[in-house]
This record gives structure tokens, sequence and C-alpha cells, in this order.
DNA sequence: CGTATCGTTGAACCATGTCAATGTCTGTGG
DNA sequence: CCACAGACATTGACATGGTTCAACGATACG
């Protein structure tokens, strides 16, 4: 049993660690759920929050401001996300978290579910998964950045989103993604400007275009073209329909010292 | 006692989750230890380890590889750090992880260091603790890579690295990283060509300067000057002396629905 | 119908990359 | 002790992707 906790944890088969459905009871309890609409943030830079949040429906992102009024867009946060793990580890780091759309969340005190963590230990390893996905997205990420042109860089940006798009709950068709050309900018470091004339190039390719406020994936065939994901990265996101892995059992510790 | 675990494992004071010292007994017996030289790895890209790495002393780095050659240095493992925890999740991907110094190091196998959390809850608390500090890290990076110029970006990270130095056991004076220029170009997602010319600067200035292969810095205050880290985050870096925090104590969540 | 928000377009500029050659140090083998 | 090779760092000339500045266009909303 306690192998088996760990095996499924470790070498997650669902799109994350956590489905939106139980979110509500983490805590063993019916959680405080909230909901609200697109621009309204979940908590604001600057504030101090003793809560973890986890995503029922709708998206968000999370954030960074600077000084100079830069904001550094860092993961899109879509339902099952447990948001505020991180922020709150670096006390007044300017962080917040804001919706892109109409978004269902509840609300954990920290306390309350690190505490149900000493209660139930599977539940530390399950958290420890989901802070360990968000690691993984933001790596790409900086590599993206790092060394990118700005074109593929856009494209494994929304190839990304489409890939994580069934923990969605609706799998549109098309795909529709609810952001703007500035988040756009801002979660890759470049200009709107330019993700302008490049979401241009994509439209002129049908690759992606507007329509209202949603950008929408025309042809992610083409898409998965330009991106520069690898096929194996584009099946984790998706809900890791990686290959079995033979977990190992969990045993006592072999002791050696060094020679 | 269990809100006092939660909340000292939540609000790290020290630099570290878990200091070198403990590391070696962090399954509750005598772990595995090996040591390596400048340039091996403890393990490569590509290579599918169900590990788990504990610096002892010593520098090293993880990184991935692309298939084009490039490298992207993800994070610089001072002692302390946890590594593998992340890489693992998603098996196959190109990462690895290469000492920069001589490395003492322990070695958990996955499924041990995860069963102990089964029976020992406050473990799993400080393994999240642990990858939290490693995601913020790397939020910072990314922020830098996205949006400073390569002047702020390199004074950034050298700054990090200063104040990341206690936790290097010795307090050298001058402090001396031993990262050649195409380490930080590459953790940058810079040219070693241009890290040269800034270091160049860097030297004019008196702010810091090779001597042998390791990067001396001369003068820290002008280093904190050039760079944009803001001052809580510095202190936060060397160890958490951040100011103290009212801990919530652990208390049986609030029950409630959404109106 | 005025105002706000977001996207588009063009022209000029510049931080950084690319290419290519040279310099410096260290260790090694004859 | 010298010759040589390998790994890094330095320097200069040139190319360019992306930014900046500035203006304009479209769409939505009160």
């Amino acid at each position: 049993m306690t192998a088996e906790i760990v095996r499924s944890t470790l070498h997650q088969k669902e799109g994350a660690p956590f489905s939106p459905d139980e979110l509500p009871n983490l805590c063993g309890r019916p959680a405080v759920l909230r909901q609200l609409s697109p621009g309204e943030e979940l908590f604001a830079p600057g504030e101090r929050s003793d809560d973890i949040y986890g995503i029922v429906s709708g998206w968000a992102y999370s954030y960074r401001l600077f000084d100079d009024g830069r904001r550094q867009i860092n993961t899109i946060e879509l339902p099952g996300s447990l948001i505020g793990v991180a922020s709150a580890a670096r006390d007044g780091a300017a962080v917040g978290c804001a919706c892109l759309t109409r978004v269902v969340y509840c609300v954990y005190p920290r306390a309350t579910l690190f505490g149900r963590v000493m209660s139930e230990p599977a539940l530390g390893l399950r958290i420890v998964a989901e802070v360990v996905r968000q690691e993984v997205l933001i790596r790409e990420r900086l590599s993206d950045v790092a060394r990118r042109p700005a074109r593929e860089r856009i494209a494994n940006f929304l190839h990304e989103l489409y890939c994580r798009r069934q923990i969605t709950g609706r799998m549109d068709r098309p795909f529709s993604i609810p952001l703007t050309q500035t988040h756009i900018a801002d979660a890759l470091g470049l200009t709107p400007i330019h993700v302008s004339r490049t979401l241009r190039e994509f439209k002129r390719d049908g690759v992606a275009n507007y329509v209202g406020h949603d950008l929408q994936i025309i042809d992610a065939g083409k898409l998965a073209r330009i991106s520069t994901l690898d096929e194996s990265y584009a099946r984790w996101l998706g809900g890791g329909a990686d290959a079995p892995i033979a977990a190992a059992e969990a045993r006592p510790a072999m002791a050696a010292r060094l020679a």
C-alpha cells in the first residue's frame, strides 16, 4: 500500500497531481470555495497571505511585479494547480495571481493544509509532485526565454498550453486561449509589439488567430511543427502518457559509508 | 509540537531546508556517500536514475542539454541542496548534474526517501520547502533572463551566489566562484563572448576579476549596487534573516461553501 | 459618441550575437 | 627545458533580432 502510494505519486500519470474534483476535500473536510471574474486577483503583489489556493475551474496566471512597473508572468495556472505554496516561501516578494477567466477556487489556510500532511503523509508527496510539476514548466520556460528566437518561443508557449488543454475541462475545438498579447509578452520576455508582429505571421500561415479576445489555435499540427517542444515533453504536459515505469519498491536504505 | 514543525518548515530560517550535516541521516540510517572531481557528473543527461542526491560539500550545477548541443544551466547547487526530485518527474528529459569542484554527496533511492516520508511526515514538508526554494531561484532567474540587460543579469547572478555563500561552508574572503565564463553564459542565456566583455568592465571597475579559474568578488558593495536584487531577497538567499513571522497555529479548516 | 483597451504598422536604433583571429595559461611528453 | 596541445579568455568588425518611439485603427462599453 505504501509502496503503491509512493509509486503513483512519483510518476504522475494524470495531467496534474490533483484533480479539480478532489480539491475541495483536500484537507479532509470541505474547503472554502470562492469565485472571481476575469482581471480580479486571488492575491495581489505585496499582500502577505497565509493561504494556499487550489484552482477548480478557469484560467489564472501568477506573476511578479517589479519596481519599474514591469511584470513577469511565471506560470499559467489551470484547474488542479495549487497556488501559493512557493509564493509565500519568501515573504514580501511582490508576487500575485490574477484571473484570465472566471475562476472557481478553494482556499486552504497554510497551517491547515500542512497540518493535514502530518496526519496524512501521502498528501505531502502529492504536494511535492505538484510543486515539481510547476518547476518543470518554469525550467522549460527559462530555456525558451534564454535561447529561442521569438517565433519559437511563442510557438512553444502556445503549444504548451495546447497540450495542457485537457486539464481545462472542456476540450474545445478549436482551442482558444484567453491571453492578451501583452500577457504573452510578459510571459516570454518580449514586447507586445513584437508579439503582434509574430502573431500576424501565425495568422498569415494559418496557425493561430484572434477571435474576440481569445487566441484560437487554427492548425495544431502546424503549431507543433513550428514549436521545438520535444514529443515526450508534449506527452507529459498532456497528462503523462509517458512510458510506464518500473517503480522501485519502498525498502530500507542500504547503509554504507564512503571509503 | 506539530504546529511547531509546520511553522519551522514553512518559514525557513536557515539558508536551506537541509543542513549538510544532517543529510547523511535523512532516511534514518546512514546513506551511501560518494565523491566526485570537478567536471564529473552526478548523473548524465538522458540517464534514467531512481536516486535522489544530497550535496554535502562542494559546488555543482544542474543543466539541460538540447539537440543542437546547447546547454541551459538551471541552478547552481550548493551544500544542502537536494537534487533529482524535480529532474525525474519527467522521465527521459535530457537533464544532468555536473561538479564544479570536488563534491561529496549522498545517495537516496527515491523509493527509500519517499517511503521514509510515509513514516515521518515532517520530512515531506521539508522536501516541499527545498523544492520551493529551488523554484524561487529559478523564477528569479527567469525574470532576469527575460528582462534585464546583460550587465545586471550577470551582476544579479554573482550577487545571488555571493549571498548564498554562507552555505558554502567556508566564508572565504575574498569570495571566489568556480565558474567559467561559458558556465555563466549558459546560465544566463548569453554568449561567452559577451560575458567576457562584461566581466572585463567589472574588472576595470574593481568589482570582480578572475584569479586562476575562479572569479573573485573584489568589492561586494559595488556588486550589490550594480545588481537589482532587492534587499529582502538578498537576505532570504543568505539564510532567511527575514522578519519573524507570526505563524498561524494548526487548526481545523473552516467549512463553508460558495454561496 | 467619447473613452478605454487592445492590436497594428513603420522607421530608427542598439544590445547582443556571430565570425574570426589572437592571447594566455597549464599540463604533458620528449 | 622546450615544444606542443587544449582549454579559456580577449578583442575587433560586422550582422541582426528585438526594442523604442510614435501614430493610427478597431472594437467594446457606458
